[in-house]
DNA sequence: GCTCTATATTACTCCATTCGAATATTCCTA
DNA sequence: TAGGAATATTCGAATGGAGTAATATAGAGC
């Protein structure tokens, strides 16, 4: 059971570890969003977004509903916009010892979030 | 940059994308731990274990000191502490939606956390 | 220095994920 | 109902992650 809970969880994590799916989830961020839109916003092909958006769907991070031609995603809980908060707060702190981008990390702050 | 970004962050979220390096982060949750009591305590086997823990190592997770023959870690910053409670609470939330353990989840409400 | 213990690393195999290309589905509109 | 737009799915190739077994390293004590 303990165990359940802990393939659930490393579950979501393995979920979000995309960068393209993290960008899904920023873009989402602040509302609903077309998979056009989406697809448009990344500058991606629309098959591997859509592909993305298939991951996210399976495991259940965001909701969608059809409107008309369109499919419109969204987060489906906020909880997990508190959980990309604080690992922003995490990237913030550690960023800096991990990577070997020091320079451009001072120069482009607002690059940040 | 807003890329490399994102791939830093997908790197931390691929780290946590293992139940036994979750099941690890959850052990040292209160104080440091050997190598040898984190293989024992898992019940696994050491190369294995070791190997979660040079995943770990490397994307900056957790912290090593050597003392003697043996190798404390623990985690380097709580706020992935933090990251796993909101999970838990997220759990909650949707579990019985996500998997199909409605049942066990009812009976064994205190095996939860 | 030799040996024992604790831990890490390597090699190999198997399974999962990713991407692009092509194709399918669904819904709207003429 | 035919055509077009929006989105999803499937396929194949390349890459990456996980587990096991075997081997290597490093430190402690004799």
């Amino acid at each position: 059971m303990q165990d359940a809970l802990r393939r659930f969880k490393a579950d979501i994590f393995q979920a979000l570890a995309h960068p393209t799916r993290i960008a899904i989830l920023e873009l989402l961020r602040d509302g609903d969003l077309s998979a056009g839109a989406l697809i448009e916003k990344l500058g991606m092909e629309q098959a591997n977004v859509s592909q993305h958006l298939a991951v996210l769907r399976a495991k259940q991070l965001v909701a969608h509903r059809k409107v008309g031609n369109q499919v419109f995603y969204s987060v489906r809980d906020r909880v997990l916009i508190d959980v990309l908060d604080l690992m922003r707060i995490y990237f913030h702190a550690h960023l800096k010892e991990s990577l070997g981008m020091l320079d451009e990390l001072d120069k482009t702050q607002e690059a940040l979030r």
